[in-house]
DNA sequence: GTCTATATGGCGATAGAC
DNA sequence: GTCTATCGCCATATAGAC
């Protein structure tokens, strides 16, 4: 099968995206994005008639790819540990290719609450019938939850924090980024025991 | 006692504070600074020749308080779930009252990634060696760590993480304003056994 | 020290030829 | 569809009166 060459929008996303990454909204060029892409800046404007439709672009294509797959992955069968097994495989992935997203979410929240949400249930995301999944699950598994939000948000916070802080982390312990890699690795291994145990001790019954 | 009236330069330093903390630097405007200080742009200049050197200001003061307010407690005596308690039950709360924290300094790391190392050095900012406080912590309490960061990483997620989010969760699950401050708390009790136990488990011996 | 007015440069966006 | 050339704005920064 030979690769077609990929059209010029193709192209065009392919290069805002990584310059979106890079520098977030504020600090991307859209010189730096048109020279990525191998065309000129006057193209860009022809197939997104500006920078934030072309931002939005990107910014929801990811997001829909996210909210979809761990979505999928929490709604659907197997063990607590199994799902969080898959969940940090997966997420730590897509967010060392996408740490700005988590910050876009947030801040579009304060800014266009109603425009996420509505890509979120467009992409059929409920997070609180994912937190109620994980609640069965756990119910099956023998532990009652008290406070099941706390469980979800220290799911969360391991798992986004330390990929959006990589450059926090990496000044601070002056890490290269093979070792930033190895560290995201060695997460992604550690994260689901470190949960269902810290919760089981919290449940003792 | 009379409170003086704040001098210019404090009124700039405030300002900008409020301006940088909310924008980063980038998002900044020198125009919006000068309103909310007060008074016009040129003065800023006066103060500050240009724009990098107010920022430079602001964000050694942030990471002062940033670093400082971890750093002091974990150098300190104790046994680590002591520390924990009283981390989370201090930081939790600084968080809250300053939330843009966090995103500002991971986000100036971003945006001037080397400017940054040079401000560090400068002012003696040692993470590493509160970490190997840490492990020492640990050591004496019978528990060996193989990879420290991972804990590090851990401690501090669960606690900046849910406070900069806040408008994620509270809008992912319809919580009122009281319903965020209970989990807060509730938070502050029930981390440092989570983290605890969460990492016996990975260290049985 | 503090102001008004202006210079300077960069960036998003458009016009128009091919 | 793709390019070159250029516009117009806005942000930082400076000059110079008071």
């Amino acid at each position: 099968m030979v690769k077609k060459d990929p059209s010029t929008e193709e192209k065009i996303l392919t290069a805002a995206r990584e310059v979106f990454h890079k520098r977030g909204f504020g600090g991307a060029r859209m010189q730096d994005i048109a020279d990525t892409a191998g065309i000129n800046k006057a193209l860009l404007h022809y197939y997104f008639r500006n920078k934030e439709n072309l931002f939005n672009a990107v910014f929801t294509e990811a997001l829909a790819a996210m909210v979809g797959t761990v979505s999928n992955i929490f709604m659907g069968q197997g063990s607590l540990e199994e799902k969080l097994v898959r969940f940090y495989d997966y997420h730590i992935t897509f967010l060392q290719q996408n740490s700005y997203l988590p910050w876009f979410i947030i801040n579009g929240l304060y800014e266009k609450p109603d425009q996420i949400r509505e890509l979120m249930t467009r992409n059929n995301f409920h997070p609180d019938k994912v937190l109620a999944r994980i609640v069965d699950n756990l119910k099956e598994e023998g532990i009652e939850m008290e406070v099941p939000l706390q469980m979800f948000a220290n799911i969360l916070s391991l798992s986004i924090f330390p990929v959006v802080a990589r450059p926090m982390l990496s000044h601070f312990f002056s890490l290269t980024d093979e070792d930033m890699d190895r560290f995201y690795e060695e997460r992604k291994k550690n994260l689901p025991r470190f949960i269902i145990n810290g919760m089981k001790f919290q449940n003792p019954k």
